[in-house]
DNA sequence: TACAATTATCGTAATATTGCAATATTATAT
DNA sequence: ATATAATATTGCAATATTACGATAATTGTA
């Protein structure tokens, strides 16, 4: 099929996956860290950072932007993304609460 | 095309998202969760508390084998699962010096 | 050895993801 | 208003993922 049963998951379950979804593609975690890095968010050249197609930069943008983790605003032509720290910090604590709840219940 | 262009990515990116991707389905965040919660690693009934036929299970436990995850043996008939703590905390570290990094990063 | 139970693999269909060329949109400057 | 530069969207092809029925392999037991 390829379509998940969604319906038979819990919302936390779906949740996790929806933001490992996120960095499941080495272009999208290349993306989060580059325009972190960048000072004053001037970005616009991840296209040439990554080495993908601007059409593909920008879809795998989207993604990140779906997931609520892009910021972004105008500085003269260029558009000037950032990475919305507070819910990337967020999706870090997901992760590690799954993360350690699980190994503690292991035998 | 589908195929991701993993020639162009460093390792450090790859070994992200691969780690992301086992964690990117709901079945598979749930069965971790099923195989670290059950006593004495008494498992086989994962397909019951998922909700998933057999054959898709066990292709979910494959992907969660080949990253290292699992741990099996055989207790009478019954094939015997757990969770590989020590990698799984790993796997751990991994995202958090990602998630760390890039946040500090950030203006 | 043959049988029953459990798990893995194969084959296949449906859907999702990835990637890019072509095109549209958006914003600034002239 | 027009031109230019940057980004988004569309359309499409190739590959990957997800799911399951059918079947094979594996293990313990009679």
């Amino acid at each position: 099929m390829g379509a998940s049963k969604v319906e038979i998951h819990t919302d936390a379950h779906i949740l996790i996956s929806e933001i490992a979804k996120v960095l499941s593609h080495p272009a999208r975690v290349a993306i989060l860290e580059y325009i972190a890095k960048q000072e004053n968010c001037i970005c616009g050249d991840i296209v040439d950072e990554i080495g993908l197609s601007q059409p593909t930069i920008s879809q795998h943008l989207q993604v990140i932007r779906n997931a609520g983790l892009l910021k972004g605003s105008f500085e003269g032509k260029r558009l000037c993304y950032c990475l919305d720290v507070a819910r990337f910090k967020e999706f870090q604590q997901v992760l590690n609460q799954f993360f350690n709840q699980t190994s503690a219940q292991c035998c």
